[in-house]
DNA sequence: GAGTGGTCTAGACCACAAC
DNA sequence: TTGTGGTCTAGACCACTCC
């Protein structure tokens, strides 16, 4: 691992370790550079990572502090891991309805940039959230790059199997959302009538080197789901 | 301005000029440098801005390439400013319905970080895209640090006055939003039945400082609001 | 192997904050 | 005035891509 990622894992550390809060106040970067034994720059490429995640603020001539509000049970829009990571803490259940080879139709085809030809993975699973149905999700995956997936595998955290068995990590996202009604099928899923309002959200997944891998699309029960996104101005 | 923001703004502008679309390259990092005459940490800073709006990505040992989707109509939750950048190019009408001081309840103390005695601007807005309303709007700004407001600037982006009149610009946001219900003074607004479905958007801007100066809640109509939110993977 | 971006450093100097 | 973060540079070297 390079060393301002190091280094930025460690101060999320800190701040976990130490039970810091909102406002509270980082050591100076001149302390960090001689803790951590590199130089300002890197100390300040660290900070720059943690502030683009929400995780702190930096205020010239004052300091850094702590930013990040942690929200049990609120889905974080700007980590879109899949929702594992980003609902740590609150216990989450998944029901995998089946996972099976398919050909991409015009629409998928468009969002994944391939050809009608195309094996992909399709994942249709189910998400509990305290015992009430939270989501129904339909997720395909590229076979090209997701080499290989199964039922197992997707009743956990399908990107953590990517990142830890076949290394494969998203580069980038776009998430598109509006208010919709329920088919017939995710009615049935989510314990909801049919036509009944849900938020619709649906992902783009690239790699890093600019490839579109991997197309969502997903139905958020109206009354157990609630968002979160931090932003920042440049 | 600072080099780095001004290499940004014309890399911006370049891409806009050359009509430059999805995985079109830029030029490489050390015809940049002579381009604009700065060094290579500098050109990378400018990238990297970039790259944080979600406007290009860089993939090592290859180049950098346009990320920016344009979608007329979505509402980037990752520059929230207000809502007329974010729409740009759609015609937005603004109705302003009033603009007083007041003092705020304990949920706003709590999220503006203020004394219950604190003179607060409250702006109720009505914004319609194409004729169809689209959101109605209450924002409370702390008078401490937006010391004048009034209905005409209301009419226009009030963020736009911030920045031009008063030198105020957001350090950061935190956005929150939900499925939820219209009030009948909401209702009314947005030309639906009282209980009706919306999107609701609760949003806590920062100043560089990380002193909260603006509370709003919005409620988007449930036909005509859609959003994008574009993130990166650190 | 050539091209291209990524990391890291030391150091000079600037800008803003707090006292 | 001092503390602290921000900008900018030149340069060395590393890592990945593409031919």
């Amino acid at each position: 691992m390079v060393k301002y990622k190091q280094v930025a894992q460690e101060i999320t550390d800190f701040i976990t370790k130490n039970q810091m809060s909102q406002h509270d106040k980082l050591p100076v970067i001149d302390e960090l550079t001689k803790q951590f034994k590199v130089s300002k720059s890197t100390i300040i490429k660290a900070l720059d990572i943690l502030e683009a995640k929400g995780q702190i603020y930096q205020v010239q001539g004052s300091g850094s502090f702590v930013r990040e509000v942690i929200l049990p049970g609120y889905i974080n829009l700007n980590r879109p891991s899949g929702l594992t990571q980003t609902l740590q803490g609150t216990p989450l259940n998944t029901k995998v309805i089946e996972v099976k080879l398919v050909k991409p139709d015009a629409e998928i085809q468009e969002y994944l940039d391939c050809k009608d030809d195309e094996e992909l993975y399709l994942v249709k699973r189910v998400r509990y959230i305290d015992d009430q149905p939270l989501s129904y999700e339909e997720s395909y995956y590229r076979k090209k790059y997701v080499v290989y997936l199964n039922e197992e595998i997707a009743e956990g955290s399908i990107f953590s199997y990517l990142k830890d068995h076949l290394d494969i990590k998203p580069g980038f996202v776009n998430s598109y959302f509006k208010i919709d009604h329920l088919t017939t099928e995710e009615a049935g899923y989510l314990e909801e009538d049919v036509g009944e309002h849900c938020i619709r959200l649906v992902n783009q997944f690239f790699l890093p080197s600019g490839a579109p891998f991997d197309y969502s699309v997903l139905c958020y029960h109206k009354d157990h789901a609630q968002f979160f996104v931090p932003s920042n101005y440049y």
